[in-house]
DNA sequence: TTAAAAGAAGATATTTTTGTCTTTTAATGA
DNA sequence: TCATTAAAAGACAAAAATATCTTCTTTTAA
């Protein structure tokens, strides 16, 4: 479903609203924390970072966090900002014409659930998500 | 979601059940028709062969058919020789521990999806299929 | 002024996708 | 019967995409 680098941002955003009342995290504080490649993440941190989904502060003591703006947005812009729109709504059997009026055979049953994952993705914030993420203690 | 190999295996599959009363596809036909690199779709043909899901003749006149067993199995037969099972089991965010007790933030709402497409690719044999796709004329 | 951090560019490695060539099998025509 | 030929099967090579690592630069708090 989601490519590799798309998976570790979603931890990623999701470890530092979970913990942004803390300390800023470094990037070893996260690829420690999600047990991921550090240069990647780092890569993958500045990218977000670049189109504002997460906030980073240079020099000692700096690190990532997500501020107020950023935990209003969605696990959905993240997803769209790193694999793109096409996993939502790209062909599942490649077909480069599919659509409504000329589907493929599981056009109507894969559009049916990705739509349901995509609306549960963008209907609720990160910040929702890390509160639910806490008192739930779930895995990230 | 699935990998190309997978999806250029469905639409052989589907190829071959419609065209099934017709002579036997060629690898030549099938990369035309589908539009398909031939080699690539020669060797995914003969993983589906060695695994009992396409039938295949060798030597002039030879080539793929659905053979009654074929046109009873599903695609999620297909995809499970091709992508494995991870596709509709493994961790959305990739994590190596995630399941019922111990999910990760995505688990229920991703599996949702997942398992109500795999519930439909499991409960309508190739066959039928094939016969949807032809009345419908729908796209391959 | 120094050291800890992110930012940036690019190198390497791994995986996936695609292509080439040889071998095997089976039908067909001489 | 037997040579020819059309097709799949199989081994391997190349290209492309994805993931990971290295190195250097810039920023900034202490």
């Amino acid at each position: 479903m989601f490519s590799k680098t798309c998976q570790y941002a979603i931890r990623a955003v999701l470890y530092l609203a979970v913990h942004t009342s803390d300390k800023n995290a470094g990037v070893n504080e996260l690829a420690e924390a999600l047990n991921a490649p550090k240069h990647f993440l780092a890569k993958i941190l500045q990218q977000l970072s670049k189109h504002g989904l997460v906030s980073s502060i240079k020099g000692p003591n700096g690190g990532f966090f997500m501020g107020e703006k950023n935990l209003k947005a969605t696990l959905e812009d993240i997803i769209l900002c790193i694999d793109g729109p096409d996993v939502f709504t790209g062909c599942v059997m490649g077909l480069p014409q599919c659509s409504g009026e000329n589907p493929c055979p599981l056009h109507v049953q894969a559009n049916a659930y990705r739509q349901g994952l995509q609306f549960h993705l963008k209907y609720q914030s990160i910040g929702e998500m890390a509160v639910m993420v806490e008192r739930q203690g779930l895995n990230l």
